[in-house]
DNA sequence: GCAAGGTC
C-alpha cells in the first residue's frame, strides 16, 4: 500500500511524498547452483559465492517503482542494526528503479516510538544511513549462513551415513541452535551427575506470651557432623538465650519494570504455562489488531512523552480492572520506573486500546492482554509498603534469626495478582536484651538437594543473558531444536521440563570431545565472540573483510576436525542409546 | 532439505 501527501520539510521546503512498508528483510543471501547441497563437498561452503535473493519480489518491485519517480529517499526502518541493514535493502531496491539516487541522496530518521511530537521531530532531523552498522549485519549473516549450511549438510550427510538419522532427517547446526541445546545438554549432565551431600544445623524454637518462633541459624549449615555436635553441646549448656537486637525495618516491595518480550515470554510460560512461540504469537495478534504497542523489544522504559493518562483512561471500562484504572487517572499514578535496556527502537509492550477480553475467542489472547494491561497498571502504581521485624537471638555462642513481616499497603499488588507478598506469621512481642528460653534447641540433619532439570523460562534467561537469538528469535530456536529431535519437553508434576534426546546428547558430547583449538561449537562463547566483534565494525575499529576472515579460519579448522572424526561423533551418538 | 534475522 502507498500513500501520497504533501510534508514541508525543513531541509527540502514542500515535498510530494510517497510513503509505503516493508515488512522486515526484502532480500537474503544464498548459494549459486554449483554450491547446492550435493553439488559440492559442504566444506567448500566457507568460501563459495554467494548471491543476494529477493524475499518478497511485490514489497521489492513496489519501491523500485515508485523511487523511479523520486528525487529523495527516506528511510523509516527501526532505529538499530536490523533495521539499519533493511534500510540499506530498501536503499538498494530503490537504486534499481532509479540510477540517480546517490547514497547521499538517502536520508533515514531516528525514531523509537510513534507518538505525534516524536515523528515529526524525526521528519524534521534526519540523518544518513550507518554504513558501518549494515556492514556489521551483512557480515553476521555471512557467519551465520556459511557455517550453518556447511555444518548442517556435513552432520546429516554423516549420521544419514552412520544410521543414526532416517535418509529424510536433517541434523541442522546453527550459531545459535547449539548453545541453546548446551545449556539443555549441560543442566541434564549436572542433574544426572549430582551427588547428594550431607549436612547438619542447628535450629531452635522459643516461645513468649504464647507466641511460638521458629529460628534459624545465622551459620546456615556445615557439612562436618563433628563440629556441628560441638557447636550443639556448648549451646546446651544453656537453657536460655537473649534476644541481641530487635529490627523494625519498612520494606519496599518494587512495582515491575515495564515489560519486555523476554520478561513476557518467560512470564506466560511460568504462569500460564505457554511456550515462548505461543506468547509472542498470542502478543503479535494482538498488535495486529491494534490492542497491544509492538511486542518485540529489549525496552523497559517508556518514552517520556507517553500519555499515561490517557492510556490509563482507555482501560476505565473494563469490569475487572476498571475501577483500579480510573482510580489512578483521578488521584495520581506513578511515572514508571526506567530499566537500563534500551534497543532504541521500541518502547515496552504496554496496552494501546481497549478490548473485552471476553470478546476475543483466543485464550492465550485473553491471558496475554490482561497480563499485559495488569502488568501495565502495576508499572503505574506505587510500590508495596511493608514492615519487617527480625529478631536476633544468642543461644550459648551462635546466633539465629527469625523475621515476620506485615503488608501495610499493597498498592500495585492489589491489580498485579501474579505476585505474593503476604503477611507471614508473627512473632512474638520480644525486646531487645530479653531473655528468653529455649522452648526447643536440636540439631538436624538434611541432604543437598540435585539441580531441577531446565525449564523454558530458565532457558530463555540464560540465552538472554548469553546473546543467544535476539527478543524476536529467542522463541524459534527453542521450536528448532525441539523439531530438530535434540530436546524434549517433559511433565513433571504439572512442571514442563526441557531435557535432551539421546541425538541432541551425544551430538554435544560428541562435539566436546573432539578437542577443538580454540571453539566450542556446543557453547555460547562464539556467539559472543561474533557480538563483540560485530560491535568493533559498528564503532569502526575493525572491517568485515577482518572479521569474516578471523572467524571463518577458525570455524573451517573446527570443520575440518569434525569431517575427520564424523565416525567418532557417530559412535558418541550410538553410544548414548546404548546407556538409556 | 541447510542459518539467523527481520516480519505476517
Amino acid at each position: 500500500m502507498n500513500y501520497d501527501f504533501s510534508y514541508r520539510f525543513p531541509i527540502h521546503g514542500a515535498c510530494e511524498v510517497t510513503m509505503t512498508s516493508v515488512l522486515g528483510h526484502l532480500t537474503g543471501i544464498d548459494f549459486p547452483p554449483p554450491f547446492q547441497w550435493g553439488k559440492c563437498v559442504p566444506g567448500r561452503l566457507f568460501d563459495a559465492d554467494i548471491v543476494e535473493k529477493v524475499l518478497k519480489q511485490d514489497v521489492y518491485d513496489n519501491i523500485a517503482n515508485e523511487a523511479a519517480k523520486a528525487q529523495l529517499l527516506m528511510i523509516w526502518t527501526d532505529c538499530d542494526r536490523e533495521g539499519e541493514y533493511i534500510g540499506y535493502e530498501i536503499y538498494t531496491a530503490a537504486r534499481k528503479g532509479n540510477h540517480s539516487l546517490e547514497i547521499a541522496a538517502i536520508w533515514r530518521s531516528k525514531f523509537s516510538h510513534l507518538e505525534r511530537n516524536h515523528v515529526i521531530a524525526a521528519a524534521n532531523n534526519p540523518i544518513g544511513l550507518d554504513m558501518k552498522s549494515v556492514e556489521a549485519v551483512a557480515c553476521r549473516q555471512e557467519v551465520d549462513f556459511r557455517v550453518g549450511t556447511s555444518f548442517t549438510r556435513l552432520l546429516t550427510d554423516g549420521l544419514r551415513q552412520h544410521k543414526i538419522i532416517e535418509q529424510k532427517e536433517v541434523a541442522s547446526y546453527g550459531t545459535c541452535q547449539f548453545p541453546t541445546l548446551g545449556f539443555i545438554v549441560d543442566r541434564y549432565r549436572r542433574v544426572k551427575s549430582f551427588i547428594p551431600e550431607q549436612f547438619w544445623y542447628l535450629a531452635v524454637e522459643v516461645k513468649h506470651e504464647g507466641v511460638a518462633a521458629s529460628f534459624s541459624w545465622v551459620t546456615g549449615h556445615l557439612f562436618d557432623r563433628l563440629y556441628v555436635l560441638i557447636l550443639y553441646q556448648q549451646c546446651l549448656e544453656h537453657d536460655q538465650g537473649t534476644i541481641t537486637k530487635l529490627d523494625l525495618k519498612r520494606t519496599t516491595n518494587w512495582r515491575p519494570l515495564p515489560l519486555t518480550t523476554v520478561e513476557l515470554q518467560k512470564d506466560c510460560s511460568r504462569l500460564f504455562k505457554m511456550s515462548a512461540k505461543n506468547s509472542l504469537a498470542a502478543a503479535e495478534k494482538l498488535y495486529n489488531k491494534g490492542f497491544l504497542s509492538y511486542p518485540r523489544t529489549e525496552t523497559d522504559s517508556f518514552p517520556a512523552s507517553m500519555d499515561f493518562s490517557g492510556t490509563l483512561q482507555k482501560q476505565a471500562q473494563d469490569s475487572r480492572w476498571g475501577l483500579y484504572a480510573s482510580g489512578l487517572v483521578q488521584n495520581g499514578f506513578q511515572t514508571p520506573r526506567n530499566g537500563k535496556y534500551d534497543d532504541k527502537a521500541h518502547p515496552a509492550i504496554h496496552p494501546v486500546n481497549y478490548v473485552d477480553i471476553s470478546s476475543l475467542s483466543s485464550p492465550d489472547e485473553r491471558k496475554v492482554y490482561e497480563y499485559v494491561v495488569r502488568r501495565f497498571l502495576a508499572c503505574c502504581s506505587k510500590d508495596a509498603v511493608g514492615q519487617q521485624t527480625t529478631a536476633t537471638l544468642k543461644w550459648g555462642d551462635q546466633f539465629f534469626t527469625a523475621s515476620g513481616l506485615v503488608v501495610l499497603e499493597k498498592n500495585y499488588l492489589d491489580i498485579y495478582t501474579y505476585k505474593k507478598w503476604e503477611t507471614t506469621k508473627q512473632l512474638p512481642n520480644l525486646t531487645e536484651g530479653q531473655t528468653i528460653s529455649i522452648s526447643s534447641g536440636r540439631m538436624k540433619d538434611g541432604k543437598t538437594s540435585p539441580p531441577k532439570h531446565m525449564t523454558e523460562p530458565e532457558l530463555i534467561a540464560l540465552m538472554d543473558a548469553n546473546g543467544i537469538g535476539t527478543d524476536a528469535t529467542i522463541a524459534d530456536h527453542i521450536e528448532k531444536v525441539l523439531s530438530r529431535g535434540y530436546i524434549m519437553k517433559q511433565k513433571q508434576a504439572s512442571v514442563e521440563y526441557i531435557i535432551p534426546s539421546d541425538l541432541g546428547m551425544g551430538l554435544i558430547e560428541g562435539l566436546d570431545a573432539m578437542g577443538f583449538d580454540n571453539i566450542s561449537l556446543s557453547k555460547p562463547f562464539m556467539r559472543k565472540q561474533l557480538e563483540e566483534l560485530l560491535q568493533e565494525i559498528v564503532v569502526g575499529t575493525k572491517t568485515k573483510p577482518e572479521v569474516l576472515g578471523d572467524i571463518k579460519h577458525i570455524y573451517r579448522q573446527a570443520y575440518a576436525v569434525t569431517s575427520r572424526n564424523m565416525a567418532a561423533l557417530a559412535r558418541s551418538c550410538t553410544d548414548i542409546m546404548a546407556r538409556t
